[in-house]
DNA sequence: ATAAAAACTTTACGCGCGTCAATTTTTAGT
DNA sequence: ACTAAAAATTGACGCGCGTAAAGTTTTTAT
C-alpha cells in the first residue's frame, strides 16, 4: 500500500482529476454519483485525508466552529458543550472547544486566537457581567457569532437560552402552593445575567401571588459557587435571615452549598413533616440528583437550547454571517420534583 | 492605520526583511535585540498575526498540542485540563482540548483528527479498558504522546499518574486505626485501570494489617458513576452486604452515589458516635467537599501530575519524539479528613 | 584596526490545495 | 440518435509562509 502524500497523488490512484477530487471533499454531493463511487472506493484503499492547513488557507470560509463556555469545570457546561460538539461534527464542521475558566482576560484571548482560526461561526456562552463587551461586540462584528446561555443585550447575531421567568415562576408557584412562600437566595454581585433575570422574576411572581419578596444576598466572588453558597448559608442560618421555612436558590450550585451548610448545622431539609426547611433551585445541575436530600429544581431544556443554537448558527453561516435582525429564543423550564422541596 | 494582509506587508512597515520577521515569529530570541525592538514596535502599531494555517502547513513541526480526556463532564478532568491548557500556552504552544465523552469510538476519531493537526505532542488520558489499544499504539508510534491519569501498559512514551497504592493504603490504614476495617465498594467491571490497582492495593493492605478483605462489586456500565454507586449502595444496604460499619469506595463519584443512598435510607454517615456508617473514598473530587456529610478521601496531587505531564511532553518533543525507555511517574496521595469517616 | 563571526537582505522555490478559464467528455431530454 | 446541458479534465495561478543559497552589513573579538 503506497503512501499518499497529497491530493495530486490521490487523484492519480483514484483515476479522477485533482480539481474534481477537491470538489468532492468540499461537498461529496456535488460530483456525479459514479465519480463519487470511484473516489470513495479509492478512499477505502488508501485512507487519504486532505491537509487541513492547506485547505483552510485557501478556502474563503473554513469549516471550523468555535465553542466557548465560561467555566468547563461546571458539568452543566461540559454537557452542553458535548451536545454542541456532536451536532457540529454531524453537520460536517470541525468544532474546537474553549473554556474561559471564569477569567475575563482569558475570554478575550480565546476570541483573539479564535479569530486566527477563521471560523465559519462561533457559539459563545459569555462570562456575563465580567465580559469585555466591546471586545465581544468587535468580535461578533467580524465573525458570525451566536450567543447562548448567557445573554448580552444586542451582542451577537442571535441569542438562545432559557426563559428565566419560566424557571422561577414554576418553582415559586410550586413552593407557595405546597407551603410557605420562599426567600430568594443569591449572590450579591452575580457574574451571570441570568441571575438578575431570576431575581426580577422572583419579585414579580411573589407580588403577583400577593407575597412580599424577601431576598438574601450573600457575599463572594468568582466561580466557586458551592463554597460561596455554603458560607452564605451558614451566615444566613446563624443570623436567622430566613423569614419562612422555604428557600429558593438562584442556581443549583449555590443550592448544593446551601444543603451542605444545612447538613453541617443539623437542619433537616425536605418536604416531609420532620423537616425544618424546604430548598428548591434552578438549573437541574447533573449532580442535583445526588444531593442530600435530592434537589427539587427547574431543569433547562438542554437539548433544545443546544439544538437551536447550532441550527441558528448554521442558518447564520448560510446566510452570509448576517441576520436582518437579532433574535432571542428562550426555552421554558421543566419542574423537577425531588426530595428537597 | 493600513490593514496588514500578510508578512510581506508587515515586513515592509517594520523595515525588516520577511525572512527575518519569519525567524522572529518562530523564536523572538533568535534575532538581534535591535531588530526585535523594531519588529515589536511595528507590532504595537499594526497588530499583525501570522496566518496560522500557512505557518502550520510549512513548518515541519507545529506548535499544536492535543489534550484528550476521557470524560469532560467529570469536573476532575475539567480541572486538570485547565491546568494543562495553561501550561501549554505559557510554553508558547497551542493546546486543543478534546473529550472522549466515555465513548471508545469517539476516542478513536479524536486521534484521527488529531493526526491531521500534525501536533508537536499529545497529552492523552485514555478511557482505559474500553480504549482501542492497537489504535493508541499506532497513534503514539507516529505522534509524540504522553499518557496521564490512566495507564495503558507499554503505550505512549511515558506515563504520569497517581500512585493508587498510596491512595488506598492511607485510607485503609486510617480507617482501621480509628475503627473497624472497611469493605471495598467498586464496580464489577471498572472502566478505568486505576480501579484494578486500587482493589489490589486494598487486598494487600488489608492482609498486611491482618484483616480479611471484603469486596462489594456492583453492576453497571458507562460513566454515570454516581447513579451506579447509588443503586449499588441501595442494593448492598438492603442485602446487608456490609461486614463492618466502614466502607471504602473505589472513587469519589461512586461515593457520592453511596452517600445519596444512605441519606435516602436514613442511615447516618460519619465518624461521630451517633453515626451508623463510615464512608471514605479516593480522588478528592471537586464536589466531595459538599457531600453530606463531607467526604473523607485521598486527594490526587493534581498540580504535580499536570505539571509533570507537560514537562515530560516538552522533553519528549525536544528529544525528537522518542525516549530511550518508557518511564512511569506516580505521585502519592494526600489524605483529606472530612466528616464522612 | 582588522579579521572572523553573526545577523540581515535578496532572491527564489516549494508546501498542498482552492479556484478559474478553456476544453473535452458524459449525461439527459425531445 | 442528435443536441443542449452538465460534469470532468487540463493547465495555470495564487494563498501566506518556511526555508535555503548567496551576497551584504553589522557585531564581536583579537
Amino acid at each position: 500500500m503506497t503512501k499518499i502524500k497529497n491530493m495530486e497523488e490521490f487523484a492519480a490512484v483514484s483515476g479522477i482529476s485533482r480539481p474534481t477530487v477537491s470538489k468532492y471533499f468540499h461537498d461529496p454531493e456535488s460530483v456525479r454519483s459514479t465519480t463519487r463511487a470511484r473516489i470513495e472506493e479509492a478512499l477505502e484503499r488508501f485512507d487519504y485525508r486532505p491537509n487541513i492547513f492547506a485547505v483552510n488557507q485557501n478556502r474563503k470560509l473554513t469549516k471550523n466552529i468555535g465553542i466557548v463556555v465560561p467555566y468547563l469545570a461546571d458539568p452543566f457546561f461540559a454537557e452542553i458543550a458535548r451536545y454542541l460538539e456532536q451536532s457540529c461534527i454531524a453537520a460536517g464542521y470541525r468544532p474546537t472547544l474553549f473554556s474561559s475558566h471564569g477569567e475575563p482576560e482569558l475570554e478575550g484571548e480565546i476570541l483573539d486566537s479564535l479569530r486566527s482560526l477563521k471560523p465559519a461561526g462561533v457559539l459563545l456562552a459569555p462570562l456575563g457581567r465580567a465580559s469585555d463587551r466591546s471586545k465581544i461586540e468587535n468580535f461578533s462584528g467580524t465573525v458570525p457569532t451566536v450567543l447562548f446561555d448567557s445573554n448580552l443585550e444586542g451582542l451577537g447575531a442571535a441569542f438562545i437560552g432559557s426563559d428565566n421567568y419560566s424557571f422561577v415562576s414554576q418553582t415559586v408557584e410550586y413552593m407557595t402552593r405546597t407551603g410557605e412562600p420562599p426567600s430568594f437566595f443569591e449572590m450579591r454581585t452575580p457574574a451571570n445575567p441570568n441571575a438578575n433575570k431570576r431575581r426580577n422574576a422572583y419579585i414579580e411572581v411573589m407580588q403577583r401571588l400577593g407575597f412580599e419578596p424577601h431576598i438574601i444576598k450573600i457575599d463572594g466572588e468568582g466561580w466557586g459557587f458551592e463554597e460561596i453558597g455554603r458560607q452564605g448559608a451558614m451566615k444566613a442560618l446563624e443570623e436567622g435571615a430566613l423569614r419562612t421555612d422555604s428557600v429558593l436558590c438562584s442556581n443549583d450550585r449555590l443550592a448544593i452549598g446551601f444543603l451542605a451548610a444545612c447538613y453541617e448545622r443539623g437542619i433537616r431539609v425536605g418536604r416531609k413533616a420532620d423537616c425544618a426547611l424546604r430548598v428548591a433551585s434552578n438549573d437541574d445541575h447533573p449532580f442535583s440528583k445526588f444531593t442530600c436530600p435530592s434537589l427539587t429544581t427547574a431543569a433547562h431544556d438542554y437539548d433544545n437550547v443546544a439544538a437551536r443554537s447550532v441550527e441558528t448558527l448554521f442558518e447564520l453561516v448560510e446566510n452570509g454571517g448576517k441576520f436582518d435582525k437579532r433574535t432571542e429564543t428562550l426555552f421554558p423550564a421543566r419542574l423537577i420534583l425531588r426530595e428537597s422541596a
